[in-house]
DNA sequence: TGCTTTTGTAAGTACTTACTTACATTTTAT
DNA sequence: ATAAAATGTAAGTAAGTACTTACAAAAGCA
């Protein structure tokens, strides 16, 4: 079932981890191929570069299809379940891909720029989702005449406040990150009631 | 007046624009110096190595005072006022900062300590502070019964985002931060309301 | 003016790092 | 078994970088 990662595959990973943890410019390509388990040249006569590793991690591994899908497909037009939905799914896209976009975060001086492209990417498409959400459900009556593009981006500023936060400092309090989705979602939902 | 700025603050300053931009690592002591005006060998002689100067830079101009003496001293206990000053002064905390806060965030292979422990005081004196001021909010019966750390989580984590967010693309949309500032204070006043 | 402090220039050291080359060894496929 | 492909080892190159040393020029102060 499991087989054994290709020898590409164990330096993408290698590059992930060390690059997220230590930034584009502090890891070396002798550390990333120490990880992996194999010798540094390999890693060169694998993607040439270091630039070229990075920018196959990306390719990779990056994927944000999930919300689109969600809109078209799951949406339930009560307010409660869908930003809980929302939230969650929000939650667990941005948990898989937390170390690219740590990379994007961190920077580098050599960073190649498709890095960047690639991490700005979902925000955008999420407030549009959002604030055509809001609109129409303002259009069925189900929600106080509140500025659906302001609601849209408090939404999403929370919980990308709530992601970055948890990011840094895991031990950060008592409450859990599900609890804390399912509250805030109570309180939009409380402040939305028309 | 506006007497020049001594050698060490040029640097300091220069070292902080620099650093904010490109990462520790991928800034150099020589572009540092160039920048501010003197030669490398006068930044050694003033500080000795890359990373006392840096947290010479954060000693300098990283402060945080001003939360803590505005929940003592200009609090009206009207929630939509409060929130209002709350959001506004964290924005001008959070932005004077902002180049340091970037520094901290970057990280870098060899950056000193102190920089972590200068940029993570911030949010947890923030949370303990709303916290009881939506504690206090509820025994006075001007709010509904919401969990009180919860709501200081979502609005802090709220506008941690949309300073986040900001941070990276200014040109974002058309709503302006003081705009966004107001309408989401008026989300959770609505919200709290009893 | 003379003395001290600060700064610049020039050169260099010691170390790191992305990347290369040449050759031997192992693994895979047929 | 044998050829081909993938990997390891060893050594090295070229460039960058934090930091040092020695000496001369300049600026401030007595």
């Amino acid at each position: 079932m499991n087989q054994a990662a290709s020898t590409g595959d164990k330096l993408i990973l290698a590059a992930i981890d060390l690059i997220a943890e230590q930034g584009y410019d502090g890891t070396t390509t002798k550390e990333i191929a120490a990880a992996a388990g194999v010798s540094e040249v390999t890693l060169f006569r694998h993607f040439g570069s270091k630039q070229s590793l990075l920018v196959a991690a990306f390719e990779r591994y990056h994927y944000a299809g999930e919300m689109t899908k969600l809109f078209n497909e799951r949406l339930t037009w009560d307010v409660r379940t869908d930003l809980l939905l929302i939230g969650r799914t929000y939650h667990a896209i941005m948990n898989r891909n937390r170390k690219l976009l740590a990379i994007a975060q961190k920077g580098g001086s050599r960073l190649p720029e498709e890095v960047h492209k690639h991490a700005s990417q979902h925000p955008v498409q999420l407030k549009k989702l959002l604030t055509n959400y809001f609109s129409t459900l303002h259009e069925q009556g189900k929600i106080a005449p509140i500025d659906p593009e302001i609601t849209a981006m408090s939404f999403m500023w929370m919980n990308l406040g709530a992601f970055s936060s948890n990011l840094l400092e895991s031990s950060n309090s008592d409450v859990t990150l599900d609890t804390f989705i399912e509250q805030s979602v109570d309180l939009f939902a409380r402040a939305l009631a028309p």
